[in-house]
DNA sequence: TCCCTTAACTTGATTCATTCCAGATTCGCA
DNA sequence: TGCGAATCTGGAATGAATCAAGTTAAGGGA
């Protein structure tokens, strides 16, 4: 809603819909959001728009550089507007909370393979698995406390490397 | 159909069946393998194995820890039978090439974030991206030269971060 | 200010990977 | 050898994402 946000478009050499901004905003004010979820949030205040035009915005957004777009094992893709700053993300295995770690290194890629193949890589992406602080907490007392405000999709990827 | 297959599933209390030595045998000669991979491979030997039939062999194997799934972004899951020893992947943007790359740094979680916002990590999971040899070399030259022969799964995944 | 081009959007159907279900079959231990 | 549980088959269902074709409206030029 914001004019950056409409600065932000029109710099992009993008038009300026309805749809775009309200995608636009809602990424930015909850990050790791699901297209589904962009889309539920996006309806509350422009209650016609289509799945598919939510598909399209964010692919749009994402290909020019506005959004970033992760796919977490066991989840559907994500965005956020924390775009060309190589973060990374920790996730958690239980309730599928996604916190923005930054990266210690520096700029991409950040890491570099012990053994290369001759590979050329421009991007290192670390996804850090483990519980969050209240799921931890959780598990270690003796009663399951009260439930925190669960995100839109609970994960259950797959058991760690040992 | 070694021997060591067959262990390796009694080891696992499963039952030793055709199609599970099958679907074990095929990811340890192809690593990276997708369920439609192995499905196809299984049939060569095993005609009448049902797609379910592998997508029950490949969870129980993952689940008892025979195999390891990776999800890369653009991709459907990958199989492999390299486990425990807490190695990454690095893969080719443009010819979906996976290769295995050891872990520098040694057990998981091999990197710890620069900020854990309370989480409690118990893995990290590293993906370099860029191009394979092969990709690198077409792309610096002139003229795009004999192809190499591609995965199943040719990937489209995002643009790095700068 | 109005018009026109074309990007962006809507509707509806489709693909793809994966899972669920119910019934038939097979394995492995007693 | 036979029983019961584990496994497999075939078909249908789900969820994420894309494709296709026609309609709407953003924004530059007359």
């Amino acid at each position: 809603m914001s004019p950056d946000v409409e600065h932000a478009l029109r710099g992009a050499a993008l038009r300026v819909t309805r749809p775009r901004l309200a995608v636009l905003s809602t990424v930015q004010d909850h990050p790791h959001s699901s297209s589904d979820t962009v889309l539920r949030r996006v309806r509350q205040e422009l209650p016609g728009v289509s799945h598919q035009a939510v598909y399209d915005v964010l692919r749009a957004l994402t290909t020019v550089g506005l959004l970033r777009r992760i796919e977490p094992s066991g989840s559907p893709a994500l965005y956020e507007t924390r775009v060309g700053d190589n973060h990374h993300h920790a996730i958690c295995r239980t309730c599928g909370e996604i916190a923005d770690v930054d990266c210690a290194i520096g700029a991409a890629p950040c890491l570099t393979p012990a053994q290369d193949h001759g590979y050329a890589i421009d991007e290192s992406e670390v996804t850090y698995w483990g519980l969050c602080a209240i799921c931890s907490a959780a598990r270690s007392s003796p009663h399951p406390p009260t439930k925190h405000p669960s995100r839109t999709t609970p994960q259950t990827p797959r058991k760690g490397t040992p």
